[in-house]
Parts: C-alpha cells; structure tokens; sequence
DNA sequence: CGATTCATTGCAACCGGTTGCAAAATGCGT
DNA sequence: ACGCATTTTGCAACCGGTTGCAATGAATCG
C-alpha cells in the first residue's frame, strides 16, 4: 500500500540516501538528482514516513494538547486556535480529553511518551499546577495554558491573572455603585475560583461599606449556576454578582429571569470569560473578557521554544483582561 | 532521555526479543522471564515506543479526526464524546481543522498518511460526500460521521436522516396547526441544508393549504441566523419557522425577541440538533434530537471495524431523530 | 531412562527512514 | 592537462522496536 523511500529510489536510480536528502531541508543534493527523485516521488505518489524519520531525528512533530474543559463552550475556540496555530507550525496535535476525576498525571505523561510527542500543551483553568510540572519532570516540554500563575513556576504558564481579574470584577460593581454584592464562584477547589475569589475580596476589602458575601457553585456549568443563583433568591439576593465564569453567569440570568425578576434592573451579573454565546443578544451578558488568541499564540510560541531549548527557564505569560460592556449591569443613581 | 528495549533487556540479562514479547498480547513468555523482564522495565521507567513499533506491526492506533465545525457548539460534545470514545479503545486521536474554504481533501490526506493513521473520521455536516471518498482512496478506512446519506455509498457514513428529519420538522409544525410556514436553512450549498429543504418541502406538498416560504441564511451562525429573521420581520414573516439549526434558531429566537415580538406566541421556532445551550432555560429552543452520542459511537465502531478488515464494504448508519419539545411552539387554536 | 513433543528463547533480518564518513565527481585556477 | 578545494553521492550503521526461524530447555510418555 504505501510507496517507500527505496521504491522512489529504485525507481529514480539513485540511492535512498539521495532521495532522503531531498526531502530534508538544507541537505546537499544537485539539481540533477533533485529533479530526478522528485519526478520519481510524484509519479509514485510518495510521502515520507514521518514516524519512521522521527525515529532517527527524535522529532515528531507531534504536540499533545491535554485538557479537562470539553463541557466549557469557550473551549470551542480554544480547540479551534489551538489546533489551526499548530497546523499552521507544521505540527499535529494530538488530543487527550482527561475525565474531570483523573487528577493523575502518570497515565497521559506515559501514553505522551509512548508517542513520543515533542512537547505538550495543557490547556485547563481547573487542573492544579503539579500536573503540568509531571510532564516537565518526564522531560516533555510543557506549557499550562489558562493555568494559575505561581510566583516560582516549575513550568510555564500562559494565561491571565485571575487575581486581578477578580479585583476587577470587584471594582467595576464598585464604580456602578452597588453597594451589596456577591462573588458566586466556581467549585471551591478549582485554582481559578480560588484567585478570582481572592481578588474580588482584596477589591471589597477597600470598601469596607459594601456588604460582600460568597458562594460556590458545584461546578463550572450553567445548572451549577442556575441552581445556586435560585437559592439566593428565596433568601435576600444582592444587588450584583460576579459569577465564576460565563457558562455560571448565564446559569444564574436564567435563573434571575425564571424568577420574574430582571437583569440589570433587579439583579445585575458580571460574568468572566467573553465566550461566543456571551454576545448572542438575547444573552447580552456584561462580563470580563479573556484574550483567548493571544494566550493561545503564546503557548504554542513558548512550546515550540521550549522544544528547541529543553533547559529554558520556565516563565509566566499573563494576558490583560478587559471588560465588556454588555446589558447585565447597570450603574445605580 | 528515552530508555529503550534494549536497556530493559539488558538490565534484565535477557534478549530483546524477551522484552519486546512480555509487552505484546499472547506472545510465548514464561513466568520467570516475564518477572524478570517487568521488574527491569518499572524499574528504569519504561514504556514502549508505539511509533518505533508502528513501524513493524504497520498499527499506530492513530485516528485523524478531521473536522471543519469548530465554531458549532455542537461540536464541543461531539469533540469530547470522540476523543473519549477513541481513548477507551486505546486508539489516539490526531486532530485535523479543516478551513471552511477548504474543499481539497489532498493535503489532509498527505498528512494523515505521513503519520500512517489506522483510520480517519471526518465529522462534518458541510463537506461533500467526495471528501471522505478521497480518504478511501487514499487507502485509509475512513467513516464520515454527520455526513450525507447516499444510496450507491462509496465509504461509511454515520448520522442522520436530514431529509427525513426536514419531513418531521414539517409535521411537527403542521400537527400544531401553523398555516404559515417557513424553512429558515442554512447555506444553500450544503448537503445537510439540501435534504432538510427536500424533506420539509415534501412533507407540506402533502397539504398544499399551508402557505410555504423558504430562504437561506448565509451560514450556520447566531448572526446569519439572527439578520436573516430580521428581513423577514420586516415584511410579512410566517407563523412558525424550521431553522436549519440550532444555532441558527437561536440567532433567529433573538431577533423576534429583539423586535418586541414573543416567541412561540407570535412566532415560533423548531431547530435541530439539541446542543447544550437549546436546553438552557433562557432559551428553551425547541428543536429535533440529534443522537449524537449513538452516532458516534457507531462511527468509532465502525472506523475500527474496517480498520480490521479494509475491504469492508461502505455502509450507511442512520439514527432516527425526534422532537424535543420546549418553549418555542405553541399549538394554534 | 530415552524418545518425543511443546513451550521458550535468542539470533538476525527487517520496518522506513537518517546521517557520518569516505569515495567519487565536479569546478576552479594556472 | 594537472592539482586542489568543494560538492555530491553511496555505503553502512543506526533509530526502537517486531518476528520468522532454528536452537535450546523442559515436560510428557512409554
């Protein structure tokens, strides 16, 4: 079935090596014998192996793109970004979908190495960091996208600052003048719920006359949402709410609007995420934008170095947010 | 970096041979040697080079998974519910984003076949029949999940009815008691948007009393969705509208809401798929159920199936949809 | 206990390429 | 035409495994 070195090279009457060097950049090969192989190869319709060729060079070309995050709608264009950036490198992602329990390393770290992937990329906002130092520590250059920033990174990190973002979050309820507001997070012991909390709180902390409280969602979904926001309302609400992340924050709009009451008016929401559904107009949801293609740009930039200089020193990437003035908040007189 | 057969087998005292059978299924090992040969193994941390191995057996348990939906929200289950499903039968999956404009299966082709993939899915509902042709061509066992039925086949196709399920889009809006309909399709030159046309088309040639129109967004998108029921708010719209999907039902259901008007009151609304969000409360889209899961189930079965046995002759699975009913129609009185 | 059978083992060739090295070919100057 | 520097080329070893085959060892039987 498949048309071999030695097939074209049979049939360009040269060696393998000749045709081999043709097909390598930079190698020496005369315009003559070019031509030659390269009419032989395309008459047999040949492309090199790339496996059997990674087998000697130690290259791939494969980059693992790990991630948990299959059910977060924002992902769709992280895949989507992901996968062209990559192709558009020369390189091929290959995909591992870790179920939401696996929190062990070892069993992606040694399927990576049995497929011998140049580097990876793992790409979740709720994985702690010592899954992507595994990787590193199996020698696979690693870079944690959407990962949480560390003042000593093992690996490197490429994402946003959740901290600030949550502060943000916290000053843009301020600056619209409620003064009762709400963090209602994602799970407790995702990394992401836990900066963004800490940052919308060191905001509160600076207006000690608005009256803060906090609670978490089961998880990162709209249900999670929906069902913690409709808890608020059978007691006292407050006035606004900073919710984990877009897929929460439309959970808990659904809920608001299931209760009779409005957005903005009764109940404000600021989201985090900017996904796609985010600006559909009948969402309108007034959130915190994540610079997806630049965290992503990043990544494969910062892999792709790390894949050329294995000892180079980790670092952390962080990308500014913004927020994204929608219909969900209002400004109280 | 790597440790190799051969360090295992020398580490052990035996020959590679011994090594290499211990990690093959139902290879001729005894006990003792096996023992012998794993204790050496865990204790250097090996892991054999399924690429290295490709090269002999001619299996690298690679799946191209080629796709040009990254911006449908479906696609997030059918990303997941893909990679999950090909993981548990231990075969990897080799992500391939197609462009929209890409028509040329040649280079894709070329790709999967440098990194010698047992077999290749191509999930689309937009690209033509020829695509996936081209990949059996090639001699790669391919399926096309969401593709279009034919009645010669030339490779596997799993999904759905679309005509069929333009029929039951059609009778779902006639039981109602609509009088003025619509199909609000996708683009016209996709197949998916062709058959859902014919079969809603023929399901009201059987009532030549209802009043039938038929346009076409520009693609399958909130805002294609959304400007496209926006002219037709601004003549006489129909009674009820089939999209042709979700979310372009979803961009169509915000212009009817953002012209004062109420859906399904004034006018109603059936898509199809059922992605996630159709089910979220403040959107409560009804539509017809793609089984997506059953469809990708028997895609992966049937990819693996003709990797087994290549002259498997092309077959058609087709899933029977159905309606999922929500808050977009009503019944007229 | 020897003959026979069967499972286990190692050798060596091979999978499809790459690459260091030395030999062959080419180009250049005179 | 010759000597020399520079390409170009093929040989052969190697990358990390697998596997047919013949040799070895163990087990069974009479």
């Amino acid at each position: 079935m498949g048309v071999t070195l030695k097939d074209v090279a049979e049939k360009a009457g040269v060696s393998t090596s000749a045709v081999s060097r043709t097909f390598t950049e930079g190698a020496s090969v005369s315009p003559k014998t070019r031509t030659k192989v390269e009419r032989a190869a395309d008459a047999l319709g040949y492309s090199p192996n790339a496996l059997a060729s990674s087998l000697t060079t130690g290259r791939t070309k494969l980059i693992g793109l790990v991630s948990n995050n299959f059910h977060n709608p924002l992902f769709l264009e992280v895949f989507d970004r992901f996968t062209r950036g990559l192709q558009d490198r020369g390189l091929r992602p290959l995909l591992v979908n870790l179920s939401l329990e696996e929190t062990d390393p070892d069993a992606s770290v040694r399927m990576l190495r049995q497929y011998s992937v140049d580097g990876a990329i793992v790409a979740s906002s709720t994985l702690p960091p010592s899954f992507a130092e595994a990787y590193r520590a199996a020698g696979i250059p690693v870079v944690n996208s959407f990962g949480r920033f560390t003042t000593a990174p093992q690996v490197h990190v490429v994402g946003i600052d959740n901290v600030a973002c949550g502060r943000m979050a916290g000053e843009a309820l301020i600056a619209r003048g409620y003064t009762r507001v709400a963090f209602l997070g994602g799970p407790e012991n995702a990394t992401s719920t836990q900066d963004r909390a800490l940052g919308f709180m060191a905001a509160m902390r600076e207006h000690p006359e608005i009256d803060v409280s906090v609670s978490y969602a089961a998880a990162y979904s709209f249900d999670a949402g929906r069902v913690e926001m409709t808890k608020h309302l059978m007691q006292t609400p407050a006035q606004a709410y900073f919710c984990g992340d877009d897929v929460l924050s439309i959970g808990a709009l659904s809920a608001v609007q299931e209760a009779g009451l409005r957005c903005p008016e009764d109940i404000g929401i600021i989201g985090l995420n900017d996904m796609q559904m985010s600006g559909w107009q009948n969402i309108n949801l007034t959130t915190i934008r994540q610079p997806v293609a630049e965290i992503i740009g990043a990544s494969i930039d910062l892999v792709v170095a790390t894949v050329e200089d294995p000892k180079r020193h980790p670092e952390t990437r962080l990308f500014p947010c913004r927020v994204v003035e929608r219909g969900t908040l209002r400004t109280v007189p």
